[in-house]
RNA sequence: CGGGGCGUAGCGCAGUCCGGUUAGCGCGCCGCGUUCGGGACGCGGAGGUCGGCAGUUCAAAUCUGCCCGCCCCGACCA
């Protein structure tokens, strides 16, 4: 490809609306151009890079048993209100209305659509397992696209479902399924943690995420550096460890004028936080709960949600909770009747707590549990934190940031029941089939390459996925050879099967390799007269500082030996 | 949806507070010439509903009201 020809220009300047990494280097590249919140165009460049990485998956997918099939994005409403979901999805869920007044929705998704035609077509365990998949847009009104491709409204996934005739057949997809996301990261260059997760809307049992390490990445992840644990913190389990306060004593009132805050009531009786517990309320679906922690620990909601099973939830306004007849800053469980009462299971690591004393000034010391409270749920719904033990080995953990380029969930059967994809056994009987969900955003894993290869001078391309493989670059003279030289060159590349970025631009050096730096290609190849005095051409890779000299008649023999790896 | 910021040429910005000539600057773009190993230079040129609508005024990019859009921080997810 001529660059005096290709579509999409660099820009020299950052876009002011692009603070992130990846957003920036793309628009700067001139690969991508924001139509509106979370919507882009992309330009040959970034179509490129996007089909080499869905062309990975694609044969990941195919080696797995997958087979690639196509489904409507134009949805029936009516589908999704039969497995509840289209309240899942709330006001994510993009939907419209046909001539007829129909409603439908834009897929974010597509287990509904796949789960009724399996249901048509697979009736007997001789089709089972079966793995489809598909690289198609998804729709999601996100409540707040962000950071250029890293959440988008309209966006390509590759999404896979898995149909089992039991438990056992999905862990082997499942299984199947994480060792081929662990191979697409690998070919595209990318380092990937898996890491146990929430599964959301979409629902389900166990679900895992795959996360590439990022500062700009939105999630933070939990994991321990002495073992394989690692977990997104919305579902990290973090051992808390005891607090040793001596055998149970009588409680025993105190006065702490002014005290509101954990902090103050801490730090006025001269105790750790951890030793003191904490009331936080919460709405759930309209209902007051009153919420129990230890006083160092901070509330999981998604934990929280996951005991309540609540359509909404929020955290109770100041008003609300003066309305209920809650003293605020002095609020306690001991003692408190009329509330649904949900504790962590903290209030089970140590003795002696001071709590709130319902009455204004005044705590209590020496609050044990089970003995001067109870709860209607006790679990765990604490944030867990870097420095809590690891609940496999014991070990400290850690956190970090990362960008989720993949998350598989096992379904299970709750959709298979509602929409009817039963299938018959070998003695006759009909089940629900099992189903698993994978899918892997492909725009987003685009971006997430560019925020972990980059440098102050732009994009570093794993080789797999770089848009082209080759920047030809000749500095030309009058009255010199480089011009003929290069057009030789350029066609004996092509011939040779690589992939080359032509730059016949008459532009200056330091144009020509700039671009070449924001662009990221892999191997630059420069030709001057300088390099024609000796027969040579200079190849310097983009992820190296220095450049080497090599004869003109190696040079494509030596390309094609560094891209194939 | 709550909080903060922004909207003037393809991109980055000034001008707005304090209304007043043909609305500026840099980059990019077009033409000619000189340059050429890390974002060269000269000369000439094209390009703007000042986000939109309404209002105030002799006069609005500038003041007022309403609306729209975008970005960032929080509750959601590939």
């Amino acid at each position: 490809m001529r660059i005096s020809k290709l579509f999409g220009k660099t820009l020299r300047e950052v876009p002011a609306d692009a603070d992130t990494v990846s957003h920036q280097l793309l628009v700067r590249a001139g690969m991508v151009n924001q139509l509106g919140a979370g919507v882009y165009s992309y330009l040959p460049l970034a179509w490129r890079v996007l089909k080499k990485i869905e062309d990975i998956i694609r044969d990941e997918m195919d080696k797995a048993g997958g087979q690639e099939v196509n489904l409507p994005v134009l949805q029936p409403l009516e589908l999704w209100q039969l497995t509840g979901r289209d309240k899942a999805f709330g006001k994510s869920l993009f939907t419209l209305y046909d001539r007829r007044e129909r409603p439908l929705a834009l897929g974010p998704t597509h287990e509904e659509v796949i789960t009724q035609l399996v249901g048509r077509y697979a009736r007997s365990y001789r089709d089972l397992p079966l793995l489809l998949y598909q690289i198609q847009v998804k729709f999601r009104d996100e409540p707040r696209p962000r950071g250029g491709l890293i959440r988008v409204r309209e966006f390509h996934m590759k999404d896979l479902y898995s149909f089992d005739v039991d438990e056992a057949g999905l862990d082997e997809s499942y299984r199947k399924m994480l060792q081929a996301y662990q191979n697409i990261y690998d070919r595209c260059g990318l380092p990937s943690m898996l890491v146990e997760a929430d599964s959301g809307a979409i629902g389900g049992k166990d679900s895992n995420e795959f996360m590439v390490i990022a500062e700009s990445g939105e999630d933070e992840i939990i994991y321990c550096p002495d073992c394989k644990y690692a977990a997104n913190v919305d579902k990290a389990a973090g051992v808390k460890g005891s607090i040793d306060n001596g055998k149970p004593l009588p409680v025993e009132e105190v006065a702490t004028p002014g005290m509101g805050t954990i902090e103050e009531v801490a730090g006025f009786l001269k105790v750790p936080q951890s030793h003191t517990l904490k009331a936080v309320f919460y709405i759930a679906d309209g209902e007051m709960v009153f919420v129990v922690i230890r006083g160092d620990l901070g509330v999981n909601e998604i934990k929280l949600n996951n005991q309540l099973k609540a359509g909404e939830l929020r955290m109770a306004t100041e008003a609300e909770v003066i309305e209920a007849g809650i003293v605020a800053g002095a609020a306690s469980p001991v003692g408190i009747k009329g509330f649904k009462v949900i504790a962590d299971d903290s209030v089970k690591s140590g003795t002696n707590f001071v709590a709130g004393g319902n009455k204004p000034d005044t705590h209590i010391r020496n609050v044990n549990y089970p003995r001067d409270f109870k709860a209607d749920i006790v679990a765990d719904i604490a944030m867990a934190r870097a420095g809590d033990k690891c609940p496999e080995c014991g070990g400290t953990l850690a956190s970090t940031h990362g960008i989720e380029v993949g998350h598989v969930f096992k379904l299970g059967t709750f959709l298979s029941e509602k929409l009817g994809a039963l299938f018959v056994d070998e003695k006759g009987e009909s089940h629900p089939t099992v189903m698993g969900s994978y899918g892997i955003g492909i725009g987003r894993l685009m971006a997430a390459a560019i925020e972990q290869n980059h440098d102050d001078k732009g994009i570093i391309w794993p080789v797999p996925i770089a848009p082209y493989h080759v920047y030809l670059c000749p500095l030309y003279r009058e009255g010199s050879e480089v011009a003929k030289v290069t057009e030789k060159l350029y066609e004996e590349l092509e011939a040779a099967g690589l992939e080359v970025l032509y730059d016949d631009r008459e532009e200056s050096p330091g144009v020509k390799f700039n671009d070449a730096d924001l662009l990221g290609i892999p191997f630059r190849v420069t030709i001057s007269p300088r390099t024609l005095q000796k027969d040579s051409v200079e190849l310097k890779k983009r992820s190296e500082r220095e450049a080497e000299l090599v004869p003109l008649e190696e040079i494509a023999a030596k390309l094609k030996g560094l891209v194939e790896g």
